[in-house]
DNA sequence: TGTACATCAGTGAACGCGCGTTCACTGATGTAC
DNA sequence: TGTACATCAGTGAACGCGCGTTCACTGATGTAC
């Protein structure tokens, strides 16, 4: 307990942890700005000293997220090097650990209905995200023959899809039924498949 | 207009309606029962004739959406028949195309954060439309030589999931960077080269 | 070091709003005789 | 066919609630001299 700095010390960064526990706890619905004051020791007004109202908020949650994300794909890339194989499995691995580590933040970023593109600093920092799970992909599609060689983008797409799929649908308690495999094995065994109908893999191991 | 029956007609499909509509303009929190009763032009209070409340009203789309999902993923099973391929790469496809013609139904039953678990009919649906898509799993594993064949509902899950992540990054206006593929073509190139990598597909084509 | 003043983070009361839900009711429809 | 009655879908008023937001304010902190 600081305390320190200016009567509460950081309120807005109290807020914004206060949020991601809420956005947690009860999805992206369940936050409210009252709430999320009331979580800080504080009065709802208080919190427009540092925030335009509570999009904001949320859309700094996400924000914050993209920024942890970015950096812990960047973290498995750089794992991964020199080998393009490993980089590129790294970053989707990064993926599924993202979501279970910080489950707040994700829900802001994917499930919250915060608009990308309408706040500046969101939209770049998510595209720095984006562009390493791209750059993994252009790395390991120079080890296909260029003949039968699929744009990098699409398939970084489709290990963003995939990857989103199952945390979506197994990673969560959600819905449908629940299948008898742990998500990161699934994942694992997914992206395994795939890289080897790219060729990249010997086809029986 | 027909009118017909006791005073509206058929209020509760008339809610419903209203719902999905609701639902697929303004998002899963957009819907309130208030303006669904007002949409269905008819006082709050008159729902309580037909629902429990919101919730109830939220699940039964949600049921709908599931009933028709089963048909379709049905109706696409079939029509790949006899060729378990076909029928497997046509209830992939159906996925897809069931988010784009019933986007309402889309959202409330995978957006909405109603819990499938909690309503007796819902889960039962629900298990119908996934058993589908595990059949052709299941009939497509024949192909596959033994030794080295996964187990069919995880590759029926890796589909799903493919499936489900794609229309969720690709298929609306939704967040990070919006890819330059169809999510259809997207989709079908991705199952296609994982496909590939089950050995179920010419390495090269 | 001490005093006077400016800054500004957080307060507390108030607002209008739409929500989900309840309740006693009304009056159109269906049915028995 | 006509009348009396039962049913029950929908009404309208009311409720308590928590929400996001505003406003004039207060009083702790930082700063200039």
């Amino acid at each position: 307990m600081p305390k320190r700095g200016y009567h509460h010390g950081n309120l807005a960064q109290a807020l914004i942890n206060a949020a991601l526990r809420l956005i947690e706890e009860k999805g992206p619905t369940g936050f409210t700005l009252s709430e999320a004051a009331k979580a800080a020791d504080v009065t709802p007004a208080a919190v427009y000293r540092h925030f335009q109202g509570r999009d904001e908020i949320i859309a700094e949650c996400a924000r914050q997220g993209y920024e942890i994300f970015a950096d812990q794909m960047e973290r498995a890339y750089q794992s991964g090097q020199p080998s393009a194989l490993a980089s590129f499995e790294a970053t989707g691995r990064a993926y599924l650990s993202f979501a279970r580590q910080h489950p707040g933040h994700y829900v802001a970023m994917f499930e919250s209905g915060v608009n990308v593109q309408h706040h500046a600093g969101l939209h770049a920092v998510a595209a720095r995200a984006n562009s390493v799970l791209e750059r993994a992909a252009a790395d390991l599609s120079q080890h296909i023959p260029a003949a039968q060689r699929p744009p990098a983008q699409m398939f970084s797409a489709h290990i963003w899809a995939m990857s989103h799929g199952v945390v979506e649908l197994f990673a969560r308690n959600s819905p449908g039924t629940n299948v008898p495999y742990p998500p990161e094995d699934l994942l694992e065994a997914g992206i395994g498949i795939y890289l080897r109908g790219l060729g990249l893999l010997a086809p029986d191991r």
